[in-house]
RNA sequence: GGCAUCGUGGCCGAGUGGCUAGGCACAGCUCUGCAAAAGCUUGUACAGCGGUUCGAAUCCGCUCGAUGCCUCCA
């Protein structure tokens, strides 16, 4: 189904500043290239942000009826600690420090990312390209640069040269900079640096005799700049010029920057039709910082082994409340926030498990084509989920009011209800409903049955003591009972 | 210091020149043996100070504060 043919997009292009009406490059297909991690520590709780907010989308395309081609690489190689001068991979560093392989530090902290999305429910990407498996790629946009007159070789190490490109290109566009400006903050530079001008960044740099993660090239045994590979590789998978170029914040300058001077430098043509940037997420008002101690990693918050949260919180209710942010907003996140959205999210999924069971009668209260249209609109604004969520609770209150009898809906109604319901949370937001996943088994609800079956045999008998007893020991198990007009029901906490 | 994003009711978080976000919490009511769940009702908020306008929380300027990048940190 070509939704997309119904469904008039705006996505937040950071390069204008604007929203603008989304129309790709090829009709039907979408090319989206998302900077992915550096494989040198535990995935971060706001690298999960970043990459969450691009597995919506993604899944928002797909579901539009578009072919999506999705490339988010990682990071194995090339990061130097700093751009200045005298780096050091921050790869090889971590394998110093650990005593391994550099590979092996690459193969443990990708392992980690991969089960880590895995249990948010993320999509896998069309395409992961590695940094290190795209050394040749890299070889060949630098030699391109030097040929077009826009990088020059010192030592062994070749750097890009800001000043001449930018006499015939913008370099800062995207991030609202100006090099004048730029060259008129520089600092001192502590360390004499080999490069023409401090804002020139590296595309290769010589290998110094004790670096272990090397590569031979025209200009001798080196290895990549830090700007490099996403060029190589979004050019490679996605071609010269694609339409969406999605990532952190943090990464619009310099690196998002850098990308863009590389592929002009190189190709002559503006990679991005489309730059989208995901914004922060802090930790109770403050950025997260592992020095301070201010940090936390998803893990930690799954199993409740921390000290910042007052208990532990489901992948799927994280999820939940990262999706009721916008993407390009700062969210903030804390014990009371969490607490407050998983009440919501238990809301919501009570909801869906209750539409299968609504009677239906000869007419609708409830104007379902009108808010399915809502729903789209809300996504439709450049990806609005908080709205598309307050849309969902909207939708959950008349849920409630038919179970109730106080509403009524059609048999059609309410089978487009469920099937917009199943689309929207499953399928676009990837909220799952975990409480339902783990153990909503055949013998549990039978066992509860009995126990309400016990309860009601008590109540009747108006030996509230026990009824009572069984109803507060469910509840302390994370089972609850509704008592509602046609007997009692229970859902799981 | 420069650049960028932003500052919304008790909390989280949308929106944006005049008209309802939504969730959580709180209160009242309905329901209940009492509760819980569910439903209904209520909240007139938009950092501060100026300016533009018939009208601004929404536009402009300044101030203060937060976050990101410029410098190791996601």
């Amino acid at each position: 189904m070509q939704l997309y043919k119904n469904q008039q997009l705006k996505v937040h292009n950071s390069l204008s500043g604007k929203k603008e009406p989304f129309e790709p490059i090829n009709e039907g297909h979408i090319g989206m290239y998302v900077c992915g991690p550096t494989v040198y520590s535990n995935v971060h709780l706001g690298n999960c942000r970043t990459f969450m907010s691009f597995d919506m989308i993604f899944r928002y395309f797909k579901h539009l009826g578009y072919k999506v081609r999705y490339v988010r690489n990682i990071t194995d190689a090339g990061h130097l600690e700093n751009d200045a001068d005298e780096g050091e991979d921050k790869i090889a560093k971590k394998a110093k420090l650990e005593q391994i392989e550099p590979m092996e530090v690459v193969q443990r902290y990708t392992v980690d990312f991969h089960n880590t999305l895995q249990q948010f429910n993320f999509l896998p990407p069309s395409i992961e390209p590695t940094a290190t498996g795209h050394i040749i790629e890299q070889i060949e946009i630098i030699k391109e640069i030097i040929d077009n007159g826009f990088a020059y070789e010192i030592n062994g190490s070749v750097y890009f040269d800001v000043i001449k490109f930018n006499e015939t290109n913008d370099y800062g566009k995207l991030s609202g900079r100006k090099l004048e400006d730029m060259i008129a903050n520089t600092r001192e530079l502590t360390a004499q640096s080999e490069k023409r001008n401090p804002q020139d960044f590296a595309l290769w740099k010589k290998a110094e005799p004790q670096h272990i993660m090397r590569w031979p090239s025209p200009w001798g045994d080196g290895f990549p700049g830090w700007h490099l590979e996403c060029t190589a590789m979004s050019t490679k998978y996605l071609g010269e010029t694609f339409d969406i170029h999605g990532g952190g914040m943090d990464l619009k300058f310099p690196h998002h920057e850098c990308e863009i001077a590389q592929s002009e430098a190189s190709s002559g043509k503006s990679p991005v039709k489309y730059w989208l940037h995901a914004n922060m997420l802090t930790l109770n008002g403050k950025k997260m910082s592992k020095s301070t101690g201010n940090n936390i990693y998803p893990s930690e918050i799954i199993t409740g082994e921390n000290d910042i949260l007052s208990k532990a919180y489901s992948a799927s209710v994280v999820r939940f409340f990262m999706m009721q942010a916008h993407y390009t907003s700062i969210l903030d996140l804390s014990d009371e926030a969490l607490l407050a959205s998983e009440k919501g999210y238990y809301r919501l999924m009570d909801g869906m498990d209750n539409v299968s069971k609504l009677n239906t009668g000869a007419s609708s209260d409830f104007d379902v084509k009108s808010w399915l249209q809502k729903c789209y609109d809300a996504m439709n604004d450049d990806f609005n989920t908080p709205i598309l969520i307050s849309q969902l609770f909207e939708a959950v209150k008349h849920i409630n009011l038919i179970k109730e009898g106080k509403e009524s809906i059609t048999e059609a109604d309410k089978t487009l209800l469920q099937n917009t319901m199943t689309t929207f949370v499953h399928e676009i937001l990837g909220i799952e409903n975990q409480a339902a996943a783990e153990d909503n088994s055949q013998t549990l609800s039978g066992v509860v049955e009995l126990l309400i079956g016990l309860r009601n045999e008590a109540r009747s008998n108006k030996d509230f003591a026990t009824s009572d007893k069984i109803r507060d020991e469910l509840i302390a198990l994370g089972i609850q009972l509704k008592d509602g007009k046609d007997g009692t029901t229970f859902s799981l906490k």
